[in-house]
DNA sequence: CATGAATGAGAGTTCATTCAT
DNA sequence: TATGAATGAACTCTCATTCAT
């Protein structure tokens, strides 16, 4: 887990009631983030929520930014646990980038788009203020998904004429999208989406022109049939 | 093109002066409302940027609210008009998906990735104060692309196994994602990079070849064959 | 009629385009003075139903202030003129009330409650910024009514036992009053209405009990019948 | 008394200093608001008077309207608690009318004439922002004076050949306009003028006397008959 | 003479944040 | 520890007024 400077206003959080209240305040601001975004979010509406004052919301945390750092560092925390602790159960190229697809995508689909627009637009501000360590979590959450596919590209699963981080995009990128149109939809079926999708981008990471391969080694093949034919046959003269 | 009702606060836009400075004051916009985001743009920055007092951009546009939607619309005019003038002169399913690639490509690098940002959150705030005016707008802008899939499907030039939203997403949804790629680096090949990302798509949009797959299994019983020969003719020695 | 200052901002109002101009400007200000009341009104609405730019309103007038008074005084001229023209063809104290409780009451219905509001609340503000003008006009325009009441004060039909300012306050009032009532129906007959608060008002205004004094007068017409029938039958003993 | 819905901006107003704070802060906006009126009082003003900030007034408040919708009703719930304790003790027609005028009129001249204009002015505004609330006090605080008219022109005590609302027009009419003329003044006898007043008033409410007018007649007929006596008498010497 | 264009000076309102209790 | 109370700073928006053309 990483550990977090954490920026407590004056105080440290040492008891059980206090961990409590750390908690409820995070998952009441991940929801008034998710909702309204960074600069619209409110601490009053948070504050309300909770049933407790505002003041009591500065008590344990220095101020809005670093309550939204929490928020999105949490975020990225439990996600990352969740792929660290599955992945290395899980074999083959190919199944390994379905874990990942449908995970990343039930994450999205609970937490919401809001939340993923918060992560997206707010993590990546042109002012450092969400700092270097939001950056390092991006890193390490897309860690196990780079190695996935160079590990792919080394075995020749995935194709390796184009730069890893261009391979990444076109798994991440999709998944944002579709969430965008989920959320006019009533109901989605995560399962079968993530497998759509996980099909055709992992046709898209084939290695090019498997007919071609296959092509080349049928004639490979029925060269190797042909002139072992030749020679029982001239052995036969 | 669009027609705006256009909504100024105080002026009609007649002249030629009047032309320019909306134009200003548009384009200022556009580059506050991309950095920033909707709700920490600031009317005044814009002022700033512009060498004008505030009051001047109320003078011409009847709120914040307006000015962005205008943005947004502007931005959708420009580059449905590049897209509807020169589509219908490209030929064939491949070449017309790669020129709507590599379109849209361009005008996210030249944009940036804050007005992206801002067109995908404000565009589709769920209290749709942006109005259906930009809804529609976002339809005219998919339309071409879900068209030529459409028809792509049909000439069996694209797999007809997946809903056409999901075919979609996952061609817009990389473009987005590979963007905040490009602007940690100096420097992106556009024309390369557009053309790596249509290649993958285009073969993960490939009809799963049923050819490709007989190939595959002639190829296992040639081999097969020829063991059993080699199996025959060796043991008959 | 009063000689205004006139107050142009920079041109001497001469010719006879000018000064129609002004009488535009006047009417429309008046009309959104009522509607509005000072405050809420602005220069730009007067602009537009003029169909002119704002910048012409202050080619004629040195500001809103200046606008606003002329706009009272022109009002107070009209009703001036009105009665000084008609009232010295009236004869008696009755009948001249009763024409000047009509006249007023037209006026009030015609021009609405809002240019009376208009006259009662900013023609008295603390800030004397319409100054001793409005002041002077009010005095000229209730002075007609204070002299009739004078008058008839001294001929004894109306009662000395109130200070006139009272007498006055009983007549105008009650008609701003009935304007309020008026505005919520739809039709009012103002002469009857005008006519029942002149009977009202008259009665009010009649010296005290004129059935004490009828039945003074009576008494002495008695003893002087009796006397007169005193004389009568001992001149027959 | 009137509940209100309070509608404060963040806090909820329970604590003794609360209150406190709430009273001052009406105290002060009844004053500003009677000052200037509804468009020209700034919520700054009021908060310099208080020696707070303006943000201090939001807090306890929701807006400006609010602030003046609470400052005419509380106008309203005093006065109204004032009469609905009084009237009930108060006998007779005569005495009833006179303790309705004495009490508005020190209502009027202790609040000033601010106050009630912002009353008359505000209160009745066409676009009812200030709602349905002040319209029902506006009924309540004058169903005192009309119940009284009512069953004093059942009893004969006043004329029933007017409209009520025309007299109530012609009671509250005039106070309202001595008060303008009071604060020309320095001191102002408020019981020796509202005697007056209602003494004025109740004269013109009474029925229009048919015995009076009989009278009048029976002296001129006696009148007549004297004359003609006289005649007889002389002519026979 | 009329006006297009611009603006300074505020207005009401919001909100993160502080601090004594 | 929690909060009632207060606020500075900022924001969007309005409007009377000026002035070169």
């Amino acid at each position: 887990m990483t550990q977090h400077k954490a920026l407590p206003a004056r105080r440290a959080p040492s008891s059980v009631k206090s961990e409590q209240r750390i908690k409820d305040i995070l998952a009441v601001a991940r929801e008034v983030f998710s909702e309204r975004g960074y600069s619209s979010a409110t601490t009053i509406e948070m504050a309300r929520r909770l049933g407790v004052s505002e003041a009591t919301v500065f008590t344990y945390f220095a101020g809005k930014r670093d309550l939204c750092v929490r928020v999105i560092c949490d975020w990225y925390d439990e996600i990352i646990a969740e792929i660290e602790a599955t992945l290395p159960h899980v074999t083959g190229t190919r199944a390994k980038l379905f874990f990942l697809i449908r995970t990343h995508l039930y994450r999205l689909m609970i937490d919401g788009p809001g939340l993923c627009a918060l992560i997206l637009s707010e993590g990546r501000a042109k002012d450092d203020t969400f700092g270097s360590e939001i950056l390092q979590l991006q890193r390490r959450y897309t860690a196990p998904l780079m190695q996935v596919m160079a590990d792919g590209v080394a075995a020749g699963d995935i194709r390796g004429d184009m730069p890893l981080s261009l391979l990444r995009s076109s798994i991440y990128g999709p998944m944002e999208h579709v969430l965008w149109d989920a959320i006019s939809k009533k109901t989605v079926d995560i399962e079968e989406t993530s497998n759509r999708l996980a099909q055709l981008l992992w046709q898209g990471l084939q290695p090019p022109n498997p007919n071609a391969a296959a092509l080349e080694q049928l004639q490979r093949d029925m060269a190797a049939a042909l002139r072992l034919y030749d020679q029982t046959s001239s052995s036969k003269k």
